[in-house]
DNA sequence: TATTGTTATACTCTATAACTATA
DNA sequence: TATAGTTATAGAGTATAACAATA
């Protein structure tokens, strides 16, 4: 009993000592929402570690299967990627075969984008791995309703 | 009149055209997050231009502000930042002379950090403008309830 | 002239390995 | 042995400038 009650007092005593004031950092909206994001995206990468699949890879595949025989700017601009980055990303999904780069029948300059059967396959996948994910974390929300009012908040934001 | 009516008619039909299916990305917690994170971090390299300082930058002198005397690993473990990559950002507060590295005494392999007197009166500076920005996310989110909640479902995500 | 895809380049952020001097 | 600070390095992500082909 003794040894007990020394322990947690010990511990707090510790504590006491190598705690850090850090409510001037830890409360700000922005660090907050950048460890949030963090998190989420980490959570992302461990999961879709197996299928070699980052976020903006994702998001580029699920758009043009939503999106098929768009110009690369288009889909470039709707998620904020400059053109000339968009190039090395399309490029790695064309090289595993998962995206097709189509000379666009009315504008010779412009690649018309569209997934290959095989990505088609791979964005079912992707997507119900996603899915999963993303249920987990309205979840953990408390459902809908709580999803809803975050994504309102972090709308007023932007 | 009928021009103003037809107008958005015009509109719509272009847009109708030109358009994407979003829903499928942008409604998603993982992108709608990272989204309001770099908004609000680039509001703040926006803000502190003038003062040539980062978020990370900036959450490091506070804590040193508010935490004198502590271990470099101390404070990078607190924001999350390898020691490896903490050396050249303190270095690079060190010769702006706003930090001081002074040799520890009870440990001499450690580095035990301070601010120096013009690192003092820039921090007053720095954390002024930080609150201005910090009160009008604040009156965006509906204020300090709406602070709250959104910190609150933020933290449920990690 | 303007736009599309592209290349080259640079800068930031992040991650790991290995060294040194202390403990 | 383990730890604190450091160096070197490599990988992503992001930004701009400039070019060829085409509009």
């Amino acid at each position: 009993m003794k040894r007990e009650a020394q322990v947690p007092l010990a511990d707090a005593s510790a504590v006491a000592h190598r705690s850090l004031l850090t409510q001037a950092t830890t409360s700000l909206v922005g660090y907050r929402l950048r460890r949030a994001q963090l998190s989420v995206f980490h959570r992302f990468l461990m999961l879709f570690d197996d299928l070699r699949l980052r976020p903006a890879e994702y998001s580029v595949l699920v758009l043009i299967a939503d999106n098929p025989g768009r110009k690369q700017t288009e889909i470039a601009e709707v998620l904020g990627i400059k053109r000339a980055n968009f190039v090395t990303l399309v490029h790695g999904l064309a090289q595993r075969r998962l995206v097709e780069r189509a000379a666009s029948a009315d504008d010779r300059r412009a690649n018309a984008l569209h997934l290959t059967a095989e990505g088609q396959a791979f964005v079912v996948r992707a997507r119900a791995l996603h899915d999963a994910m993303e249920a987990d974390l309205v979840t953990r929300l408390g459902g809908p309703a709580g999803r809803d009012r975050l994504l309102s908040l972090l709308d007023r934001l932007t």
